[in-house]
DNA sequence: CGGCTTTGACCGGCGC
DNA sequence: GCGCCGGTCAAAGCCG
């Protein structure tokens, strides 16, 4: 970190900053409503009419608090996680933005003929996780999925 | 040699 | 109670 290293993640809900640093192209947002995203919702949505086009990607961040139960938590651990959504035009899933990752498991998932894949951060302490689909509409397209924010610099 | 990838199996939660 | 689904971990193998 000599310098203000870009990172491209989440970690800034500046949407001006995030599509600055982020390399790739952003076709669409995702907005997830509890556990499903409504891309429905995009009544701009084409295929073939997602150009260059940069749109803020949906952020989520809410508190992860475990109620202290009987069992004598001493501490009731707030972990803030930050949840990100996007999908992405690209050929390739594994998008290098400056960090490592460390795939963990592939699953497949129905109402999808493509396997997803779960990726997460190799850096010990950072429990930053990241998901990775195709588009089952689109396979060209990427759905990224990150959760976590990271707590170190790019190793790039 | 270290680190990472891969596949399968396991587990927990939820729904019906 | 059972089935389904998603998510995670582990061991082995491979590559650089």
């Amino acid at each position: 970190m000599t310098d203000n290293n870009p990172k491209p993640p989440p970690d800034t809900p500046d949407s001006d900053d995030f599509c600055n640093q982020w390399p790739f192209e952003l076709s669409e947002y995702l907005q997830f409503d509890d556990n499903q995203w409504m891309q429905d919702d995009i009544p701009s949505f084409s295929s073939e009419n997602v150009s260059n086009q940069v749109h803020q990607a949906s952020n989520g961040s809410y508190f992860e608090g475990s109620s202290s139960r009987d069992t004598g938590e001493r501490e009731n651990r707030q972990v803030v996680r930050e949840r990100f959504a996007f999908k992405t035009i690209s050929e390739i899933e594994v998008l290098d933005d400056g960090y490592r990752w460390r795939k963990y498991g592939k699953k497949m998932v129905k109402n999808n003929p493509n396997p997803r894949n779960y990726y997460r951060c190799s850096v010990d302490g950072c429990a930053v996780k990241k998901r990775v689909e195709r588009d089952k509409d689109d396979p060209r397209c990427v759905i990224t999925t990150y959760e976590g924010n990271h707590t170190h610099p790019s190793s790039s």
